[in-house]
DNA sequence: TATTGTTATACTCTATAACTATA
DNA sequence: TATAGTTATAGAGTATAACAATA
């Protein structure tokens, strides 16, 4: 405990009524808490949530090459550079050359890449679900698709 | 326009089923695009959105301590230095030291701060207004709350 | 000329430890 | 001994420019 012995003088809270009235900072704070649960299933030694993108997004869409897993993924062609090499030295996937157009490396998991992203998601479902108790049901649905809504008309 | 003749082969869009059917990837999607919002309507030499926070908070709670700021801002101590450094530096608020406590700086906008957060609250409500006019003030409200919800339960 | 993957660079954010001055 | 502000450092994320190989 911080202040066992209620002895010392604690600040009062500040007043964050106007910043707690807006979207953009409520949907900050609960994107930075959920990703902190995320991380709290995954465990410690696991991968981070880009990470998991890229594995959950190879798995659906074999031999997808770089770029394209970029642009689906919103992140700079650069960025993917180190995301892939991580998962590359941990034998999660493989970059495969083509033999079509020689500047394309075409991604594909491994065995050992498709297990682990089955643990990962079990693991993310437990995080889903936690999400869901607390909202409940359709208030959760709901969420989901206001979420939805704000990424296709924002863009 | 990227292909305005329709002649390159278009790479078809990856399949992203799995990660849009998460609370997880559609709310970073949304709270990016959210950010991106609200810097357009800040405009270029703005601030950032944790300098809006701070001057908003510090509006506020006029002669809070850093500590205070950051613990309410749910940042760390030592990120509130370069934060308050380049609001001071463009004269937007100012670090008076305690004369009760010599450890402390009381932090109070100027009236130079007063006036752009007056202008950039302007500018902020014409986004937040953009994002009621795409859910429906009701929906709107609702998420509101749901973000809301989520933070308190998950932290 | 344009594109893929890559390197390099720079800036921000985040997290931690440790220092100083004060209490 | 503890706290406020600060410095220093290291890691991750983001953005941009430019290069080599290839088309």
């Amino acid at each position: 405990m911080a202040d066992p012995q209620g002895a010392r003088a604690v600040s009062p809270a500040l007043d964050l009524s106007y910043l707690e009235s807006t979207i953009g900072y409520a949907i900050r704070r609960a994107q930075l808490l959920i990703f902190a649960d995320i991380y709290r299933v995954f465990g410690e030694d696991a991968v981070t949530t880009a990470q998991f993108s890229v594995l959950a997004v190879v798995a659906d869409n074999p031999g997808a090459n770089q770029s394209d897993l970029a642009l689906a993924l919103g992140v700079e062609r650069p960025r993917m550079v180190p995301l892939i090499d991580a998962l590359e030295e941990r034998g999660l996937l493989v970059r495969i050359p083509s033999i079509v157009d020689r500047r394309h490396r075409h991604i594909q998991l491994t065995p050992e890449g498709e297990r682990l992203l089955s643990r990962l998601k079990q693991r993310f479902s437990v995080h889903q679900q936690r999400l869901i108790d607390v909202l409940g049901p359709s208030d959760a649905e709901r969420l989901l698709r206001s979420l939805r809504l704000l990424a296709t008309a924002m863009s």
